[in-house]
RNA sequence: UGGGGCGUAGCCAAGCGGUAAGGCAACGGGCUCUGAAUCCGUCAUUCGAUGGUUCAAAUCCAUCCGUCCCAGCCA
């Protein structure tokens, strides 16, 4: 371990508590933590939180950090999940090394423990039902009563929960419990339920057990198995420290791990947590857990986030113990930070108005040399074929230009990117709906990009693709999920999805050096976002998911002008 | 109403008795063959409120207010 003068600097009070008992050489100054999450549903970014805290806090202290599935309750629980929870964790950067664990891989200590529990005359066997149980549980304000069960004697208990475990019981009909105080102001102290009888198979004991323990019974015992120094998890189990503690300090376990609270993630126009997720899943809402507009880390990946965004996202919310809700802008800004750096920007034009460069020779084609990155040069560069038909993006022409509108209108000259200056001669309009068809303009033949001679400035640049010889391309917009920052305010969070969430262009043009492209592989469009090919593109068709619009001041100085 | 948390800018968040970091957003300006990026600048006389202790309080004490969590045989 690090000497005291190499603690990394506290970064959020977890860091502090752990530099404190380093100070102290607690825990013979080792750090380790876990992240045990309940393979009943798709990691989201929340999870990623909380993956990034448990591995980079055992990095940072040149610890260790453990994969521990947290799987008591088989009703709930399939490998499918445990399956992309693997995969998500690494996806995001992470190695458990040979830490892999399973709650239900310590059914029988734990057996072995509620036994000695028993033994101990601090767990008994109680026949009340489940609503009997709430009952006698008492309220917040009122204290509870004894259960008439519970001054059994430790044989009668002993045999009882043998013969829970042996199957001689129905489903629901006796529970152990912990004998600790029915009137105690801390509800989870009042004799909480330790194992309950629930013939159900298990993921991976299958039909060997019909008793399972309860989270908090089996969690803080796996941890201390495992040697956990630092148990940290989310504020709602603050409450139940007292019992996690109860628990390590009533059974044979090697050490006593700590507790530590922080609060989960809340993220601006999404939700966040299982049970909503999984609705929006199975009613079909969005296409699966890895939509491109879902929280979940599948959705992201699949939208085009990179593990590093999400990295460099989870550091900077940080971590405290006041309910934060973080705006979504905060994680766009990650992406966008990330990808500026590394994506190669390309020109695809997704909505497309055709333009005739009128003095430019019918048959002529140039092949124009474009940097992938300004400012990386490193990146290399490309060609793109120039030639006398061209398409622009139908937003890019005004035909009544407003107030600061630099971009093509009548008679109005514009850069094409990496190419010429070109002029608006002439309109071609449909006579019935006045749309738009068809512009004619004339290029400067003077002003090819990269000629030392050319001097002449235009306010407006615009991207555009040559019309012979552009890829057909489908693009994917996604828009939030939800209209309203904080869906959840409502009784149905399902009233507040957003209808455009996803607009699906199957017309776009992108230049041909996007005919060949990989799903995964990034890019920038010139002038409008970040691009991420999906996993449905074929052959000659790719397909892009927007990761990320560019900032856009023109957009916001359109709204303030309304 | 019992218990446990939390209140520092629009949103996160440092701060740990010595006079309010940083990031996001926003706003103004420079630069620009991406209205992007980048650069420069602005953005809390005050830390939920009120009292108290102190030479000195966001930090300590008291009271109050607001807000979140807990009454699964879920995690």
């Amino acid at each position: 371990m690090a000497p005291n003068n190499e603690l990394p600097n506290s970064t959020n009070f977890i860091q502090s508590i752990i530099n404190e008992d380093l100070k102290r050489n607690k825990n013979d100054s080792r750090v380790h933590t876990r992240f045990p999450p309940e393979p009943n549903g798709y990691l989201h970014i929340g999870h990623a939180k909380s993956i990034c805290l448990n591995f980079g806090l055992a990095e940072a202290y040149h610890g260790l950090c453990n994969l521990r599935f947290d799987d008591t309750n088989p009703t709930k629980e399939e490998v499918e999940y445990v399956d992309s929870i693997m995969k998500d964790v690494k996806w995001l950067g992470f190695d458990w090394g040979d830490r892999l664990f399973y709650a239900s891989g310590y059914f029988e200590k734990l057996y072995e423990c509620a036994l000695d529990l028993i033994k101990a005359g601090k767990a008994y066997v109680c026949d009340l039902n489940a609503e009997q149980i709430r009952e006698y549980r008492g309220t917040l304000t009122e204290p509870g009563k004894n259960s008439p069960y519970r001054d059994r004697s430790i044989e009668e208990n002993l045999d009882l929960f043998q013969r829970m475990r042996a199957g001689e019981f129905p489903d629901g009909f006796r529970v152990l419990r912990a004998k600790i105080d029915m009137s105690s102001p801390n509800i989870n102290m009042r004799d909480p339920v330790l194992y309950r009888i629930q013939r159900a198979s298990h993921h991976r004991t299958g039909d060997k057990w019909c008793i399972y323990p309860m989270y908090d019974y089996a969690h803080p015992i796996s941890d201390a198995i495992e040697g956990v120094t630092h148990s940290i998890c989310t504020l709602e189990f603050e409450d139940h420290r007292p019992l996690y503690d109860w628990v390590v300090d009533n059974v044979a376990v090697p050490c006593h791990p700590q507790q530590i609270e922080f609060a989960r993630l809340n993220l601006g126009y999404t939700v966040m947590s299982k049970r909503k997720l999984r609705a929006l899943v199975e009613q079909g809402i969005v296409e699966g857990w890895d939509d491109p507009r879902m929280p979940t880390i599948s959705g992201l990946r699949r939208r085009g986030y990179t593990p590093e965004a999400i990295r460099d996202f989870c550091e900077r919310i940080g971590v405290a113990k006041s309910n934060s809700f973080v705006d979504i802008a905060m994680l766009e800004h990650s992406i966008r930070e990330d990808l500026n750096a590394r994506a190669p920007r390309l020109m695809a034009v997704l909505r497309p108005l055709k333009v005739i460069i009128d003095n430019y020779p019918e048959d002529q084609v140039e092949m124009l040399d474009a940097e992938n990155n300004a400012e990386h040069p490193e990146m290399g560069s490309r060609q793109v074929p120039f030639a006398r038909v061209l398409f622009i993006e139908q937003e890019d022409f005004r035909e009544d230009p407003p107030k600061k509108f630099f971009r093509l209108a009548p008679g109005r000259e514009v850069r094409l990117k990496h190419a010429y200056i070109i002029k608006c001669e002439r309109v071609v309009k449909d006579e019935q709906t006045g749309e738009v068809l068809e512009l004619h303009c004339t290029y400067d033949p003077d002003t090819r990009s990269g000629m030392s001679n050319e001097m002449r400035k235009v306010k407006g640049t615009l991207h555009w693709v040559s019309a012979a010889h552009a890829v057909k391309a489908e693009v994917r917009l996604y828009d939030h999920l939800f209209i309203k920052e904080n869906p959840e305010e409502d009784e149905d969070f399902r009233a507040n999805l957003n209808p455009g969430s996803r607009e699906i262009l199957t017309n776009c043009l992108v230049e041909p050096s996007l005919a060949e492209v990989q799903p995964g592989n990034r890019y920038q469009f010139l002038r409008q976002g970040y691009f991420c090919v999906d996993t449905d593109t074929i052959a000659g068709y790719p397909v892009f998911n927007r990761v990320v619009s560019l900032k856009d001041t023109w957009a916001k100085i359109q709204k303030a002008g309304q």
